[in-house]
DNA sequence: TCTCCGCATTGATCTGCATCAATACCGCAA
DNA sequence: TTGCGGTATTGATGCAGATCAATGCGGAGA
């Protein structure tokens, strides 16, 4: 059962069975850690990169006056801090949304294993991009769309994203957010966001309740959405060596 | 007359003299690119990275309504691409703002300059995430601020940026941005940048005429933004190499 | 010099979302 | 079972910023 990391970096780069191993490896200090508990604070310098291996953290910034805003998720197969350049310092906080499996990888092993595999290099350098693909789209999701808009491009992506992990139902996935999260994400309020997904939920385009996020017909609401999930398909390199990459259709990976 | 990448990688890394000279090599094919013109189409695919020696560039996507959103500026010395995985595909157009003297770095030889030193490499690693930075610090900007401070921020973060590469005056900086350009990057209507502009005249924080940007007290803007400016500097690996580094300096390593 | 065009500016009006303030609900622990 | 704390829901009201519609202005080209 091999994290989901090192499945991503081979649909990424073509891992070969040594780079597998050697990535297995890596991943020794393993601990647990509660939910809502800080992962990464602003400011520290890290010697290690942090791998999610179960559930769900976020970045975040704040401001003097208590403002919070959620810049990403972390889902399992993250990476948390800024590999490869040691040490460096963040300058956004990580904390747990639920209680997270996360396993430490540092700074000497995976700069070791990067010098002894380019295909374990380029897979890192691919990780970072997307994840940078992710941001660029949250700047625009939060610049440019309306609050029905932002709620139902953030739920394709975050379904799209968990589906290439497995950790999706037919039609839904597990939501651990709360509204306020919710909010802190697209920049709305919680009450905004509250009434934003009785629209959707009226509209038949979502139900959410317990944490269960049910999306009945994906084309719908990624149509509300103009969610576009080309951004999250890797920089799709050699766009074609594996899985239906493009537009439509099915999306991600069976696995 | 070495552009400002070299002397920006330079400051990320500690290049020896044989690193800037093999990247001042790979500068050949330059060209000068008018205003208003794409450099880069989304989705295209590649197999090669730009540098931008002179003027203005910017990232932004689009969607199908038209509404558009900014999602980065190109300055001298910032890399126009993806480096260094290719092909890559992107998933933004670039589109000059003014006239741009623009240069083409070919995949290989990118990558084989990357393969000779690792400090090179290192380099382009701490120049990726320092765009990251800013990508995130963007998502915040427009996530949680108002009208007044998303402005603010801005102007804060092109002249710290500007200043950089030697491209400010003694308190300002000349900024080739239409209103409409402000507007698309920080979530605005034309009309209501417009107001805020003369907000921040009236309450003596700058001056923006012709182009030309006047920042008379930039302590002052910076609290109105809460801007903090470390997210700018580098990753801050070694962090007190160069010039202050801002906030509370400290950290870090001397390598 | 005049004319045109893109950009900046101004006013009037509308609305999406914030804010304030209760109230309802649910899971948990005693 | 009861009570409690965190989350969701609902209503009422206010405002930041959007939208619509002119008008002004400065620079480039004829």
């Amino acid at each position: 059962m091999p994290h989901h990391l090192i499945r991503k970096l081979d649909r990424y780069a073509g891992l070969s069975a040594d780079d597998k191993e050697m990535l297995q490896r890596l991943v020794c200090d393993v601990a647990w850690v509660a939910s809502d508990h800080d992962l990464i604070d602003e400011g520290a310098a890290l010697r290690q990169v942090g791998v999610i291996l179960d559930g769900w953290a976020c970045c975040y910034k704040q401001i003097e006056d208590g403002r919070r805003q959620i810049v990403a998720y972390l889902i399992p197969g993250d990476l948390c801090g800024t590999p490869p350049v040691f040490p460096s310092i963040v300058n956004y906080s990580v904390a747990t949304l639920t209680p997270v499996r996360v396993a430490q990888i540092p700074a000497h092993a995976l700069l070791s294993a990067m010098d002894k595999s380019p295909r374990i290099t380029r897979a890192f350098w691919l990780d970072l991009l997307a994840s940078f693909a992710i941001q660029r789209e949250w700047t625009a999701n939060v610049g440019l769309r309306t609050a029905r808009e932002r709620i139902a491009h953030l739920f394709c992506e975050i379904v799209t994203r968990l589906r290439a992990v497995g950790l999706t139902t037919a039609d839904g996935c597990n939501l651990p957010l709360t509204q306020e999260d919710i909010g802190e994400t697209v920049g709305l309020s919680t009450v905004h966001v509250n009434r934003t997904l009785q629209e959707l939920r009226a509209a038949g385009l979502i139900s959410l309740k317990r944490q269960q996020l049910v999306i009945p017909d994906f084309a719908a609401l990624r149509a509300v959405a103009h969610f576009d999930s080309t951004y999250l398909c890797r920089s799709r390199l050699e766009a074609d060596a594996d899985p239906p990459p493009a537009a439509m259709a099915g999306s991600a990976v069976p696995a």
